[in-house]
DNA sequence: CGCATGCTTGACTGAACTCAAAGTCCGTGG
DNA sequence: CCACGGACTTTGAGTTCAGTCAAGCATGCG
């Protein structure tokens, strides 16, 4: 599980100048500018002069908590490897399952305007984060404000995700939100350079369903009618998807 | 409906220096970045050297369309009065409402990652939007980056309503969901300096129900069975809150 | 080996959807 | 001024689908 990307970040080639940083770094406690674009997949169209600040990283073990809701904002984090998952906790206890942040999401930008975290993050997988500090971000001059401006984009791009998580919620029938999920998911492992009908889900059938807004069951009822429609196999967490487009199909 | 952001000014002190910019300027077709950072809300703790730049407004008719999907990104654009509906369209044809805009609200920061809007954006009622260019948010420079950093924070607030608008749709009872979808339009009409227990609604019950992801008919039931239970007077788009202790009791 | 956790499956129930019809408000045009 | 049409809303009846409760099954950990 550990390091993924170095096979990833070689089957995918970023648009950008693709300068020789394409060996795993011995030193994998610090990320230069130039790692942290290509991991958010920014490609400003003018090359950033680098001032050569360094991210640090952070290591989180599964089921460890990485933010916390009421902690006091000190910065964005981009998932260099792992998987979360981002919840809300209410006064009434239950909790609402956000996201599924996995590599180059951005995690912590709800932290912004009330200056503290407003979720929870907590790793389902070994995870490493890079911290962008709030120090940083908002030191003016610096780099011509890129860094700021990447977080500004980055901003965008996970408010267009939620709103795809959102739309997921909509439809009516709980197996076409099952196959939608899927695909969604497929995409995201594709993007991420590893296989789009082969993969592992990180996150178990409770968090699926409460992200979906539906329950555990019809989650795994859905994952048991796909199975025998053919379209997947699911054996625990292990997915194989025999028909994207029939995927497709049922998310009508 | 057309001057009343001047009654609510009056109403409520904002808490920076307030300047007596409070009488109702005969010029209403450009706004200062004092004006559009009260509407925000946003209060940095350093005063804002203001370069003079004065915001472009831009009117829209009830009925007509502010921001359309695709669209090449040309600014984010705050609410100054009205109530717009924000959507996504599916390529299967169907709507996805994501949220109700009114005053105060950020406009079109989905539209930053992808440099073309992705969302549609139509008015309720007719409505003026307060431009913030694209070229003044990408100005280096420009009052030390001011207005970027305020679109920065505007965007992460945004990000957090949309989390709010999300939980709406997690919950089971489509009653509880009514309920809470009344509280917080009341919230914000008493944000807004207007009545938190008499207001009449701007949208449709087909536009609520699509945005709480249930039908015309339960949202029109569930007005019906709150009403019965006294706990708000529904006559069309009217309504009258009784108790809003009972209707978060409602909402579980 | 035994327990805890997570997953699957079944039977039943209830809530929301669908389809349908009637009532209300509003603007338009005669 | 009133009649008409259209959009919006309300209410009803029947059906479907997801939730609830419960039991059994795998898996992995101690």
């Amino acid at each position: 599980m550990m390091n993924l990307q170095v096979e990833s970040s070689s089957a995918r080639l970023p648009p950008s100048l693709m300068k020789p940083a394409m060996k795993p770094e011995r030193d994998d406690r610090w990320s230069s500018m130039q790692e942290v674009m290509d991991l958010l997949r920014f490609y400003p169209l003018d090359d950033v002069m680098s001032d050569g600040y360094k991210f640090p990283h952070r290591r989180i073990k599964a089921g460890q908590s990485a933010l916390h809701m009421g902690q006091p904002f000190d910065g964005l984090y981009v998932v260099r490897f792992g998987a979360l998952k981002t919840s809300i906790t209410y006064a009434t206890g239950d909790e609402h399952v956000i996201a599924f942040p996995m590599k180059g999401d951005l995690l912590g930008f709800d932290g912004v305007c009330e200056n503290q975290y407003l979720s929870d993050v907590v790793a389902l997988k070994d995870s490493d984060l890079i911290k962008i500090p709030s120090s940083v971000l908002f030191t003016p001059g610096r780099a011509c404000n890129e860094i700021e401006r990447m977080a500004y984009w980055a901003m965008s791009r996970e408010i267009v995700h939620e709103q795809t998580a959102y739309s997921l919620s909509h439809q009516a029938k709980s197996e076409a939100r099952v196959a939608r999920f899927l695909r969604i998911q497929s995409e995201r492992f594709a993007d991420m350079g590893y296989s789009a009908n082969r993969f592992t889900l990180p996150m178990s059938r409770r968090d699926i369903g409460n992200y979906l807004s539906i329950t555990m069951e019809t989650v795994s009822r859905a994952f048991s009618v796909l199975d025998e429609l053919g379209v997947i196999s699911v054996v625990r967490r292990e997915i194989e998807i025999h028909s994207q487009d029939a995927l497709r199909e049922i998310e009508g």
